[in-house]
DNA sequence: GATGAATGAGGCTTCATTCAT
DNA sequence: CATGAATGAAGCCTCATTCAT
């Protein structure tokens, strides 16, 4: 309200398992807390004192970290995403055809489902359900900038002839999310089966299937 | 709660287009007002208030009509639902190879969307995105109905060798409409074009050929 | 936040008593409560569940009929500066010289402060002393609004040769005004006296004495 | 609170302009910050913070120098007092006839607000804005000695036939110091003029005139 | 002395729900 | 049926104060 308000953003640049810079341990912990209660109960059911609880922290202490809700929520979701992103960026560049790449790009992400299925859901559950003031700031970029790296595999394919020519890259990339998505949701909810082993094997392989070759036949 | 406390719950099962039986018509401008709302706001961001202003009614009618809040969205997503499934169904159970029929479900969607945005985000993008509480109840039942009429139809296609066998027809169905509701979301949000009749299209028929033919090329 | 959001505002333009027009009950007991708590407490101490509870009321009917704390408070300025202002005016506009004329104001003031000492703390002892966002509001256009009036009295007892050629308008309102605040200060905090009938008495002509004639003798 | 906790109570009693006695140089970087912090922003929206950052000093040591809020807030009051009181008690103890010494006293206090706005906003414009455990406390005192040493004046002026005898010298004092305040918060709020130098040399005489000779010709 | 992370009570505001008319 | 005033629990946020280093 009144004057300008700095606030503690040495938030590692880290890409894959958070390098522990100098960031704070409880900054850390209020965020891994925000990841659990987020995932366990969408952006309005995620009370700042159920954070604090799970983080083991004071109530005030979220505040001394982040400007607000909103930002915390904003920081889960960043975080979330600069994982996925590298790792989607890091099956990009690496080696492989674009239908190896697209395949790797699944099972990356059901297997993080497999270990952290509240990340998963953070970020594919909540996509778009949040608040439009969300959507329009980092989120929704970041989420585009997913969609881009996939499309980009499926159009460095398609120069390569491994993948059709007549695909719209972005609505393949945004089919093969999607797909996932819902494969992913099926689990949760049970629809597609429970969240044993076997079952996320099925989606695994399921999901791929359908992204690469279609439902038709020969 | 107690005893005494009778609802007004002569909404019609009506199918596809609210055969008007006798449904007080203030009661069907609320349900209207409440997609409009809850479409734009989400789950949350839907206030009693908002509903009943846009209804041009009075605050306490809506509670005339529904119970609480919860019955008014459940009843919101059940209408939906039930003419989206009730489409899918005669889909189903109409003319046409299992491939075909998948084709008109995917238009079916996206010309509804072209139509009623507002009815399909709230079918499409709220799905998993409201509380247990709400998930648990009919929503995710619909949500299941609706993959299983998918599924079905899949089944179907694999017995007449119209579609691979080796796709689980679950997830299939999963991926179907995930990659469907990723696409929308992302015509909703700008990624992957703007809401224009000839972006419409083209997603309409890259969905389509993702779904049947995959990536791969021959 | 979100869209617009109509208030209750059929406050009366009353002018020296509320007439009641058909200004809801509720609504005046709450601005009654917010003038006593307010002169009582000042603006920060001045809580809302303390009005509410003064008024007699629950504690979000305050929300129904103002925005929040500073249009409830704006509005308690506005009301007790409209009677006022309103009171300076019509003596400014009735018989008279501008000597009498201001020994009418200064008395009419000290008047109201014995039968509504709270209405007057808050008009005299709160101005300037709330957060800008106030005083840049209504109340520093309804402050200076008084010291005009006042001005022109004198301006228009220096044309009539009434008042001293060679005084500042202006001055000489806001020096009234503050010799009266100083003294009613005085009268509150007890340094000039009690609050006892000859008190104010003594205040009443020493203050007139001393705006208009001075301390010199002769 | 309980007993083994001294506090750092060297403040010098300084008497105008601060002699520096071994007082730790950032206890009066606190001390100058909260003044200007205060003045500004008032008692409520004087932040610690706000106060620490002003002074350039850790968030901590203002609580290693002063008890709390209060204390940090009464001794910037009295510190101010102090200088001001010492100032009006030299020039009632000075030559000069009583009306020469009010003038004296009015000019020394706009020519400080000249230089120390701020200071003399903490004095003027914050006296009986503060809480009521605070106007009980010093601020009340010295405000009420402030008065009683222009009412000493005012007497002594009367014994000598340089003031008139009808005079109340209570009333005069807090009529002096009001006609003074209210026409500097004319001042800082435009409504007289701006801060301009010759706007500020036009109140101080006009000041004066009023309470020298009031508004009557003659 | 000096730092700033940590604490938590307190206050504002929202909004689903009830109820008298 | 219809209205909208009235209720109050719940959650966000601020900020004075403490404390370990």
């Amino acid at each position: 309200m009144s004057s300008s308000r700095e606030r503690h953003d040495r938030r590692p640049p880290s890409a894959l398992r958070a390098i522990d810079d100098g960031e704070p341990e409880k900054r850390r912990a209020i965020l891994h807390a925000a990841v659990r209660v987020f995932a366990e109960k969408g952006y309005h059911g995620c009370r700042i004192a159920d954070v604090a609880r799970q983080a083991g922290v004071a109530y005030g202490l979220v505040y001394h970290y982040f400007q607000n809700k909103e930002e915390l929520l904003e920081s889960v979701f960043a975080e979330q995403w600069t994982i996925f992103i590298g790792a989607l960026q890091a099956i990009s560049d690496g080696p492989g055809t674009a239908p190896e790449q697209l395949t790797g790009m699944c099972h990356f992400a059901i297997d993080v489902f497999r270990t952290a299925p509240a990340a998963v859901r953070v970020l594919l559950l909540e996509v778009a359900r949040t608040p439009n003031s969300l959507r329009a700031g980092s989120t929704r970029q970041t989420f585009e900038h997913a969609v881009r790296i996939v499309a980009d595999v499926v159009r460095r394919g398609q120069e390569r002839e491994e993948i059709r020519r007549d695909v719209d890259p972005l609505i393949a990339a945004a089919g093969l999310l999607g797909a996932l998505e819902m494969s992913l949701t099926g689990l949760v909810t049970g629809v597609v089966g429970g969240e044993r082993e076997e079952d996320i094997e099925r989606v695994k392989k399921g999901v791929v299937d359908l992204v690469l070759g279609g439902v038709l036949p020969g």
